[in-house]
DNA sequence: TACTAAGTGTTATGTTATAACGTAACACTT
DNA sequence: AAGTGTTACGTTATAACATAACACTTAGTA
């Protein structure tokens, strides 16, 4: 679970990102990233709306949700996670991080997302050519794996 | 493009899995697989009912094309693309492919998919040590990654 | 023949996502 | 302060994807 700390500096750097890059971080906006960053685990749009309704006593209409997650996501403060269909704070704001090849462990029961940036290019350019020598372009790849985490395995277990 | 020779060897073998497996290649089922191979495209279940209705002249109901999908799905006779919500016709039909860990290329332009099994073990233990080093044992990994391909390509740039 | 299990049909509904268009808020100029 | 352009958000509608629950049919078999 992110603590108040974490939540804030986050915050912080994620209006350093949008101020370097001259877009703006609305308060819907801030809104939603503050909510995928206190929830810490994977929520799908309609749930994150459900929770805004919950946690700010305010209306998060679904093309709202929808355009600020592409914002977010845009300026890589969250990530969409295609086979799950949900979406997920950052784990790496602020750490200049380079989003290259992001992997992302993903727990099928609680949902909770571990994103793994520390691998090497190695991984990519393998990734690359084996995808041309198939006659293929990546375009932002990105690697989803499914799995159970330990915790819900050994809740599961007893 | 599968032709008819690879199309009628398919089905021969899908048949013989099914007796192996004490399981049923009805008469709906094989008409799915047959439609997928013929297509060899990623398909969603939708654009697999109207290609049915086309093709067969017969009605495919969503309901039965979700089991039928999942069915060949577990037979390995299909693949489901999370990242695509789309169905394909597993490209290794009697190669006797360990479907370990399945790679997919999918052009996101004309759907076309490639389906790499010739990794080696390595990669899987690979990543199933990270996996376990994050705290996560996967179920069933599958990559997909998504691109262009080369035909869209230049058709694009053209 | 009648039973059983598997498969399919049917209806309804849930879930995820986007299109199209209008309005509000903000930022910049003059 | 008025005018203008841009970005964000609101609103409505609908497309696209998927499953639940239960009924009916049929193939295989006792």
């Amino acid at each position: 679970m992110n603590n108040n700390n974490q939540i804030r500096a986050s915050l912080k750097s994620a209006e350093k990102v949008c101020l370097e890059r001259d877009v703006r971080l609305t308060k819907k906006r801030r809104q939603v990233l503050t909510l995928l960053l206190i929830m810490d685990k994977a929520l799908s749009a309609y749930e994150l709306i459900r929770v805004f309704k919950i946690h700010f006593n305010e209306v998060l209409l679904p093309m709202t949700a929808y355009r600020n997650l592409e914002f977010l996501e845009k300026m890589q403060l969250a990530h969409r996670l295609k086979t799950a269909n949900k979406y997920v704070a950052c784990a790496h704001i602020g750490c200049n991080s380079s989003h290259v090849l992001p992997h992302f462990l993903i727990c099928q029961k609680c949902l909770r997302v571990d994103e793994l940036n520390n691998y090497t290019t190695n991984n990519l350019s393998d990734l690359k050519d084996k995808a041309e020598q198939t006659g293929y372009q990546l375009s932002s790849p990105q690697i989803e794996l499914n799995g159970i985490c330990n915790d819900c395995l050994s809740a599961t277990s007893r």
